[in-house]
DNA sequence: TAAATTTGTCTATTGTTCTAGACAATCAAA
DNA sequence: TTTGATTGTCTAGAACAATAGACAAATTTA
């Protein structure tokens, strides 16, 4: 028989105690930590269900606090000041902004940077030319009600679509830039997905507080002869966003 | 101008250095941080190049040889011991077995436990069936050369699948124990993916260790008919294995 | 207004993490 | 065998994390 909590809080693990609590309300907070009114429960009740002191559960709040999760007012309580995590459906015909659209409104992409560099193995191999050739670099971020959701690394042909980065400032799209240089639609390939903890540039774009997650996909698009047409590297804020993968349709063929 | 390296190791942040630096390691290991002959580089160098003590980088390295990823012998060095993340294919038809025979040789499922309860709501909706009928859940753990390599827990509707546990025993599949109930083929209708940190169950089943991340699957399967099968969540050990998601196959369809 | 509830601040103590230095033990190569 | 490079072990102190208790400040409720 355990006397625990359904999930423990380590001690020595190298992971501060108010570090974990933070990421575990964090998590939480979703799933009806908070009352309808978005009301957490007071600090000693928090302190007592995760077997800690109060001040280590201050340490956690005032963490969320910073990061714009929670918001706490002297004599009242602590409120939930986040938003929900956003669906990203992943589909062969999925595009970024159709996707979101439904769920928040202050939806913006923007162009940080963009260049035209020899193609690495990769890429090149991704977009099916040689490597060395020529290829249009566009990073990207993207943000929901002004929070940072993902950060963007594409690779185009630059034989093909040379005109990309140009036409991304213009447009704020990729759908509408891929349409303005002549492709009218085009298809998700292939997306390999992994998670790791942050690193310092992902702390910076996606202003996230460290010790967060993304979630990191690779992605290959495809035009309708099945050419690449796009090789993409994506990092999201695993706290703000899920991935849908969805049916893949073949179940429903003949 | 930053004297930086590339990803800087933080303080203060809650996550004790060494972990910070056994995270990275761990990271850069596969993105060759050792050497041809899986040689690492001598603890002074590493202190020197993340900016801590000798000490802190042989508690980092400690925690790398308790997980199974380094080896250290004295007087030689220290050597990488584990192995490359396997590919998880997701697609409409994948089978777990089939889409890593190809990749490893010690594949082994098991099944830890088994119940039939009530359905609870998710559940329920997923299924199709009504919340509060009777489901079996089927608690699964699989190994890969003797490795944790995912956690499962999946329900199925015990109106239809009552023997599922029984039959996975002997068969230690899922695909096969579907046959064997008169299940010939079965589709992959919706996958969500999520990452987090591990909780203690995590680290005990996948013998992870404190801070490492686990990427979530929650899917749905269905027969040809788009009855749902089964109702499951899947954990897996991010830092042994990457999710394909291949081609939805809706770009031929017509 | 008075009482109860809740967050905010302060001090002190203990345990864990990180740094620093010295030296032992093992291995490989000169 | 000797030397140099490398990992292993020990001690001690500084920086950080967590506990404990007391009380102030703000808000809501009776």
């Amino acid at each position: 028989m355990t006397t625990a909590n359904e999930t423990m809080i380590e001690r020595r693990s190298g992971v501060a105690l108010w570090r974990q609590i933070a990421d575990r309300m964090r998590r939480e907070i979703s799933a009806g930590l908070a009352d309808e009114n978005g009301r957490m429960p007071p600090e000693v009740v928090l302190a007592a269900r995760f077997g800690v002191n109060r001040h280590t559960v201050r340490t956690a709040i005032a963490a969320l606090v910073q990061e714009g999760v929670l918001r706490a007012e002297q004599g009242r309580g602590t409120f939930v000041e986040g938003r929900q995590r956003l669906a990203y459906p992943i589909r062969s015909r999925t595009r970024f902004s159709e996707g979101l659209a439904g769920q928040t409104c202050g939806l913006k992409a923007m162009l940080l940077d963009d260049a035209v560099e020899p193609a690495s193995g990769e890429a090149a191999a991704a977009l099916g030319v040689d490597t060395g050739a020529p290829v249009v670099r566009l990073e990207t971020l993207s943000e929901a009600d002004g929070r940072p959701i993902s950060r963007g690394r594409s690779w185009f042909d630059a034989a093909r679509f040379g005109g990309m980065a140009e036409t991304f400032r213009h447009t704020g799209s990729i759908t509408a830039s891929f349409k303005a240089l002549g492709l009218a639609d085009y298809f998700r390939r292939s997306t390999v997905v992994t998670a790791r903890h942050a690193d310092a540039a992902d702390l910076r774009d996606l202003r996230l507080s460290p010790g967060a997650i993304v979630l990191v996909t690779v992605a290959v698009n495809v035009d309708a002869q099945g050419r690449p047409v796009q090789y993409s590297e994506t990092r999201f804020a695993a706290d703000r966003i899920e991935l849908h993968v969805a049916d893949g349709g073949g179940t429903t063929a003949g």
